[in-house]
DNA sequence: GCCGTTTTCGGCCCGACTGTTTTCAGTCG
């Protein structure tokens, strides 16, 4: 997968060497294999990938290679259970439990036995028996089984338009089709169209979707997402009959990427959704048009869903609209208990509306306060909202300083009062210049001599500085070793030092944790920068036991970086909230190479707050006092 | 396959839209 200049994740080229899981997005893998990528690697490949970094002897798995390795059998498991017509419900189990295990904050490892795995939610003791058989063989009899049963080309199919688990079984065995080339050949000769349930509205939409190329769901970064979204949102907003519009959805419970947009559109029950929408000049098509309801494809292929509702409506429609899947699965579940019913027009008892023009007002209802967006994943919200322990979520305001931008001295754009300048603009307290060191090799980077004059340069500019303060920094690299690359006398003349895995991604995982918790016994390290090296739909995070750099980090102590590019986003979520668990602080960064790029710290936030991260979770939500404390308490 | 303060069996969230059904199944979110 590549993230394209827009931000569209698209097919990576063959050659590509990683599977790539975003949050609990699982995009393309390529791995070796000559055939067309596929959605979440067949354990299989996992397990062929693994085999070719890690060597048996040495292998130690990550929690987090554990973790994926488990959840995407668990999604093949599912997906080919559908596929055999078995019980939905069974089904249903098997995909819960991939997301459980993806928002697992603690390693399996850890869980000793069956027994702790059965206490998880949605885990029961077969699934908790599998997930030990894949822990200690990394082979689950039961998913090999099945694939000698179902075709391996059949689960691709599902990806096509209206294509679900009955149709492909009708395909596979009233045509024969074991795969989307199957497919193609039966719709060039005709078959399809003499088979019954598949009309000519059907196969048409088909015919699109093959000759569009891959089958398989696209995913955008939220901030190209944004792009599509916000003049949609205004358009809207515009038009008459319309009181109020929200982006709802993935996008905002804040995930890194998004898969369509979903708009809830709060109006006057004639207004005619689809008219407007065809003179909206960014629309492809619409797909699916009525009263209530739209599905438009946009110029770039991005998909949006519309919902036309009334006031009284908006909020359990936008609750409802707002996901996740898994999240308003318990929100009904909770009505039921109490004898009512929740759908996105209100929350019902008998035919009485109790709650629904607001959201707070539909949480409220059902005995909660109302959660924040970021949160409705169903890990452990719901539970934190009964016992009124909900973080008080960090946000952008909080923010008093940055503690990592790069200036034109290596290879940012922009020179030093310029990124100061921007940085007061932002009502910033302070600013850490935090340049590349020398050795990497594709920028400028600074060797000791040049970082020295360098620091002597910003101790003349705070001297006139008011109510600002540069801080110095650098961005070190950590060599293969785990050595840092420059030397200690330098580091020590710095207020923050920021260390950085930017070469060798590919070692075994052994290797790659040794080395990082060997750069964080370094007596200067202050913060681990970009902590995972993922860059999103374009590189996986590198084989490594983050758990023990997290306990690494704490018992130091040390920081940990969510670093704010949107195509980083590194930590992730589920580890920023690992880290919170761990009371390691974070420090959400920009790592700005032009003065508006410090404005990435908004995105940041968002996966900050995805992570259940406060503002006392937080390195630079701090005044600068208390920053230099925490700074100082990282020297050893 | 999970789960339970009515339940160890019988439930499992709910509704819109499409297409080809001739009264509703399948898909999607």
């Amino acid at each position: 997968m590549l993230a394209t200049s827009h931000g569209r994740l698209q097919a990576r080229p063959r050659g590509c060497d990683a599977s790539v899981c975003v949050g609990t997005a699982c995009f393309y893998v390529s791995i070796g294999g000559d055939g067309p990528p596929t959605v979440a690697a067949p354990l299989r490949e996992v397990q062929e990938l693994t085999a070719q970094r890690v060597p048996r002897a040495t292998a130690r798995s990550t929690p987090s290679a554990h973790k994926e390795e488990i959840a995407a059998a668990f999604d093949e498991m599912a997906e080919l259970l559908a596929i055999r017509g078995e019980n939905p419900f069974r089904v249903r189990a098997y995909q819960r439990a991939a997301q459980v295990i993806r928002g697992l904050t603690r390693p399996l490892a850890e869980f000793r036995g069956t027994k702790e795995l059965d206490a998880l939610p949605g885990i029961g003791a077969d699934l908790a028996a599998k997930i030990d058989e894949l822990l200690h063989t990394r082979r689950l009899a039961a998913l090999e089984r099945l694939r000698r049963q179902v075709p391996a080309g059949l689960r691709e199919l599902l990806n096509l338009p209206g294509l679900g688990p009955v149709r492909v079984r009708a395909l596979n065995r009233k045509l024969h089709v074991r795969g989307i080339e199957d497919l193609r050949r039966a719709v060039a000769t005709g078959r399809l169209a003499r088979t019954s349930g598949f009309g000519p509205a059907l196969q048409g939409r088909l015919e699109r979707a093959l000759a569009a190329g891959t089958a398989a769901p696209k995913r955008w970064l939220w901030s190209a997402a944004a792009e599509s979204a916000e003049p949609l949102r205004s358009f809207l907003q515009s038009l008459n009959g319309i009181a109020e519009v929200e982006v709802a959805g993935s996008y905002r419970r804040g995930r890194d990427t998004v898969g369509d947009l979903d708009l809830v559109v709060c109006g006057r029950p004639d207004v005619d959704l689809a008219a407007a929408l065809r003179r909206y000049g960014d629309l492809q098509s619409l797909v699916a048009a009525g009263p209530t309801r739209c599905t438009v494809l946009l110029r770039n292929g991005m998909q949006a869903d519309l919902r036309l509702v009334g006031r009284r409506s908006l909020g359990s429609a936008l609750t409802y609209f707002t996901g996740s899947r898994d999240h308003n699965i318990r929100l009904r579940r909770r009505a039921q208990e109490r004898g009512l019913k929740l759908n996105e027009y209100g929350l019902f008892r008998g035919h009485r509306r109790i709650a629904g023009a607001t959201e707070k007002e539909v949480y409220r209802a059902l005995g909660l306060p109302w959660i924040p967006p970021e949160l409705r994943e169903d890990r452990g919200e719901i539970e934190a909202a009964e016992r009124r322990s909900l973080p008080k979520l960090i946000e952008l305001g909080d923010l008093c300083g940055d503690l990592h931008a790069h200036t034109d001295a290596s290879d940012g754009n922009e020179p030093l009062a310029r990124m100061i300048e921007a940085a007061r603009g932002r009502g910033l307290g302070f600013l850490a210049i935090t340049d590349h060191s020398r050795y990497l090799g594709i920028v400028r980077g600074l060797d000791a001599g040049r970082l020295a004059r360098q620091i002597d340069a910003i101790d003349a500019l705070n001297a006139t500085l008011r109510e600002f303060v540069v801080l110095k920094g650098v961005e070190v690299d950590i060599l293969e070793d785990g050595r840092l690359a420059l030397p200690l006398a330098i580091l020590r003349r710095l207020d923050v030092v920021v260390a950085a895995v930017h070469s060798h991604f590919t070692l075994p995982e052994t290797r790659q944790t040794e080395r990082i918790l060997r750069a964080l016994e370094h007596p200067c390290v202050s913060i681990l920068a970009h902590p995972t090296g993922r860059l999103i739909g374009e590189r996986a995070a590198y084989a490594a036991d983050f758990g023990r750099i997290i306990a690494a980090a704490r018992a130091r102590p040390c920081y940990l970086e969510l670093n704010a590019q949107p195509s980083r986003l590194d930590m992730d979520d589920v580890m920023c909230k690992s880290a919170r668990e761990h009371r390691v602080l974070v420090s959400i960064a920009s790592d700005a190479h032009a003065g508006s790029q410090l404005a990435n710290v908004v995105h940041g936030i968002r996966q900050a707050r995805r992570g259940w991260l406060t503002a006392a979770d937080v390195v630079n939500a701090r005044p600068l006092r208390e920053v230099r404390a925490l700074l100082a308490r990282t020297r050893l």
